[in-house]
DNA sequence: CTGTTAGCGCTTTCAT
DNA sequence: ATGAAAGCGCTAACAG
């Protein structure tokens, strides 16, 4: 070695266990248990592998690792529509957290919210012998999935249950939020209210329809049909659709949004169509707070850790009953429940 | 086999080739011709390798294959931030798009912004033989990356460069985004503008603040250095620190916001506080369409994908001399610039 | 077209 | 405390 003190050889091909090993002048079983931190070695021969790994720039190849040790991967997957919609991008980031923190690491896979998507994508992850799968589920039918399940792979479905219903899931109380905030909107007295919301595909879409409508009925009154509208799943047909609304012979007076997409979508409408009109949005969205715009709240990020969180827990506890989770949503009231501008 | 037609028995192990050659009465090498979709196969022999495989729910290990074939994983990196920022979710969003069209697998991993952190969650990244990394930086040196780029992996630094420029990279036009914004501030009538910016230990944020302070010397102007924040991290910060600057003795008539943060905290703190006040942001934000702010707005998800493309480049030709790409902003003035409610 | 053998990089026996 | 040999699940290399 002529290399000078501090610098290091350079050094062009990954080296492997038996490299170092051959540099430490000991065994691959030493090398193993001195990269690995496992005990039976003693300080001295722990050094020497030690330095013989830093002088080859030794990395532990952590496939292999995982290939011995019973193809157990630390990886964990979660298979999700849109990383591009802030919601489930806050929910990812919960996720990450939580996996991370659980010193496992995080595969993201888009579907692009396509059904004919999700079998291929989940497949993939599958062959990688993910730890867990965290779905967004998206298909019509996860049949496909149960046979994953049995051999061990837990399956959590977030914010929308699998079609099966057959796994543990974290979803928001959706007839419950969109009741809530229709319900303001009627006690802030409006009558007239439009419903702009995403795909009627979704399950969460139709439950927060259903406590749309559940709302007139607790009031003893009845939406008019003709407000309705459930194909609206981004923000440039929200807005159309709002404005659809707000232009028509008897428009409403209030729009309650049924995702954060439409709330925007809605906004923009309102406050193009240059009327004073009520609004309340199912999602946060940020700025609301400086908007004054009311809105359903939630925790995203909290969904994402209560997502990874029943994957750990079903690793641990393979047999325990399912756990369905619904977390609670918050209404935040903040004027525009009365009129936006 | 007592199965009937259509129903799968009961499978709770995971099957490898051996058991479908076994079940197949074929060699493994068919059995892993068949799953790889290779050439020289029978019909016949393929349709029989088929049916075992389905038989025994048989789905290939990913990591055995690649082990195998090289250690070359079919994964990219991508280390970031904050996934809770959407300018950062939506830049992760391009590279998964262009990761996955590609065929690979996206990992993402976050810092929390914190410098200690990303040495560890790199080395974590590389030990998985990821095949490129994709790094926001954070930490202060990133000498520490050399040894990996010689060993051939493909490093793209994304948003900032590295510490030591060694890398391709992807980043905006920050000094001419900012530029253009406080031009326009001063062109709309303002002379005493404020800066508020996330902290000036971040490469982005030094830039963003020269070409606020350029855009006066450009005029013939000097910026008040006393209407200059640069440690407003987060939303509450900017907030805090442009109530500051409004409650100022002499306030400015108008805020040029850093980023997105900034952007929300500004806007919050200038309705609260009912005054007229112009501003822009850098970063385009929800919503900002509807409410008529100005902004230098530029692609998320473009520089996502350019991050991809770049690593996917030198992936193919590793020799390739260094490439730096600056994606452009762009001035969208919706009225903001002159006030804002 | 199909099979045999060896081995990817690591860790698990089981010795010593 | 250390090592030799075997093998995780798969495919490359070379038969035949």
């Amino acid at each position: 070695m002529t290399a000078r003190e501090g610098e290091r050889p350079q050094v062009t091909a990954r080296a492997t266990v038996e490299d170092v090993a051959r540099l430490a002048g000991v065994s691959t079983k030493t090398v193993s248990r001195v990269i690995s931190g496992g005990p039976h070695v003693s300080p001295s021969t722990r050094a020497k592998v030690q330095e013989a790994a830093a002088t080859l720039r030794f990395r532990a190849n952590s496939v292999a690792r995982e290939l011995r040790s019973g193809g157990v991967s630390s990886t964990v997957a979660f298979v999700i529509g849109d990383l591009t919609n802030p919601f489930f991008a806050a929910v990812a980031a919960g996720v990450e957290r939580t996996i991370a923190r659980s010193g496992l690491t995080l595969v993201i896979a888009a579907t692009d919210d396509e059904s004919r998507q999700e079998p291929a994508v989940v497949a993939a992850m599958l062959e990688r012998r993910v730890r867990a799968l965290l779905l967004v589920p998206i298909a019509e039918d996860h049949a496909y999935l149960d046979g994953e399940r049995q051999l061990g792979t837990p399956i959590v479905a977030v914010d929308r249950p699998l079609s099966t219903a057959s796994s543990d899931s974290v979803v928001f109380d959706n007839h419950g939020g969109a009741m809530a905030g229709t319900l303001a909107l009627l006690d802030a007295g409006h009558r007239r209210i439009g419903f702009v919301g995403s795909t009627s595909r979704l399950s969460t879409h139709r439950e927060r329809r259903s406590g749309f409508l559940d709302a007139f009925a607790a009031r003893g009154l009845t939406a008019d049909p003709d407000l309705v509208r459930t194909d609206a799943p981004d923000v440039a047909a929200a807005e159309a659709a709002t404005r659809g609304l707000l232009s028509g012979a008897r428009p409403p007076t209030a729009i309650f949004a049924g995702n954060n997409r439409a709330t925007i979508g809605a906004l923009t409408a309102i406050r193009r169509n240059a009327t004073t009109t009520g609004l309340i949005g199912f999602d946060d969205v940020e700025l609301a707070d400086a908007l004054g715009l009311s809105v359903v709240a939630h925790d995203p990020e909290l969904m994402g850790e209560t997502a990874a969180r029943l994957a750990l827990d079903r690793l641990d506890d393979p047999g325990r009953a399912l756990e369905q989770v619904v977390l609670p949503t918050r209404l935040v009231l903040r004027g525009s429940e009365r009129s936006v501008r």
